[in-house]
DNA sequence: ACCGACCCTTCACGACCACGAAACATTTGG
DNA sequence: CCAAATGTTTCGTGGTCGTGAAGGGTCGGT
């Protein structure tokens, strides 16, 4: 059987972390508090239980979040010719300067890709300011956080585009 | 509004209707007795809650099955040739033109088309103004709205028709 | 330790453009 | 003729993209 993480969170506390694994169609366990309402549902992957609850209820609801995510899961990212960046259901229209930077990235996931590339593939008729490139970068960064995805700086080499940090686990 | 039926049954007591409802793929909510193990997932459809339980976790829950269960089902809209368009049991008339643009955006259900091609769509013989499009896809956003279908804009590169957000359910 | 050179991040601003929306005008079909 | 369908004008809003400036780290040299 394939292992799916499963992020376990307290709720409503940690209601921003719960919404950053949505975005991203991570699966999730919400541990509501006694006196709270009920969460509202949003997906297939995400479940709540009230506490207090047995260890058994907890790795039961897992387990079916686990299951049901292997029905769900395919998330890698993916760029559109039209500057549609999807992954897994959710997606970010970039526009074409962004579109650009990223497809550079993609072509390269996980590794280091130079100042200098990025430059040419963002402006193939000549980059304008040095500085247009790092404002773009940062814009990008905001556009993409959402998917749970993250350009990494590696001072004076470039950026690299890896997936987001998040990942609390718990036994399945 | 679509209207999902949620089944609540007993279990295990009631193990032969759970399985009968879902051998034809009806959402159910199970409510375990309290000095039960929990039942194994099966499907995207079934939740279980323990017994004692508040009717308003009862109540999220049959919610929570009716979105999943709207995410599983998701009709496929469809547009006969006298324009109309259905999804699901519900269906609206759309008027000529409107009926073209739809028909270019279903081709293409999920992804982006492009003004472009709406135009030559809409216009055979050639395109009006230039807001003539502008104004006809708000028609178009505002007439399906009623079905759960949305139109999506993605800045410089088109529309792109997908399913709304999903509407809430009142549970049985 | 201090300095300054570099590299990068972040913000604020302005120019421009794409789109949304309303209101109104015109055409078409029964 | 009436109502629906279609076209047009106009204005507001917000996205895109470039630029300058402020500031924070890091590093080598002194």
């Amino acid at each position: 059987m394939v292992f799916v993480d499963v992020a376990l969170l307290r709720w409503p506390m940690e209601e921003e972390r719960r919404q950053a694994l949505a975005a991203r169609g991570a699966s999730r366990l919400l541990l509501v508090d006694a006196d709270t309402a009920a969460p509202d549902a949003v997906d297939c992957l995400e479940d709540w239980i009230r506490l207090p609850a047995s260890q058994d209820d907890i790795d039961a609801r897992c387990r079916a979040i686990a299951t049901r995510s292997m029905v769900h899961n395919s998330e890698t990212p993916g760029l559109d010719p039209d500057g549609v960046l999807r992954v897994g259901a959710s997606w970010v229209s970039l526009p074409p300067l962004e579109a650009r930077l990223m497809s550079a990235l993609l072509d390269r996931f996980g590794a280091v890709v130079s100042r200098d590339i990025l430059s040419r593939t963002g402006w193939p008729t000549g980059a304008p300011g040095r500085n247009a490139l790092d404002v773009h970068m940062l814009r990008l960064r905001r556009r993409i956080a959402p998917l749970g995805l993250a350009i990494r700086t590696v001072r004076s080499r470039g950026y690299l585009l890896e997936a987001g940090e998040l990942q609390m686990v718990q036994p399945a």
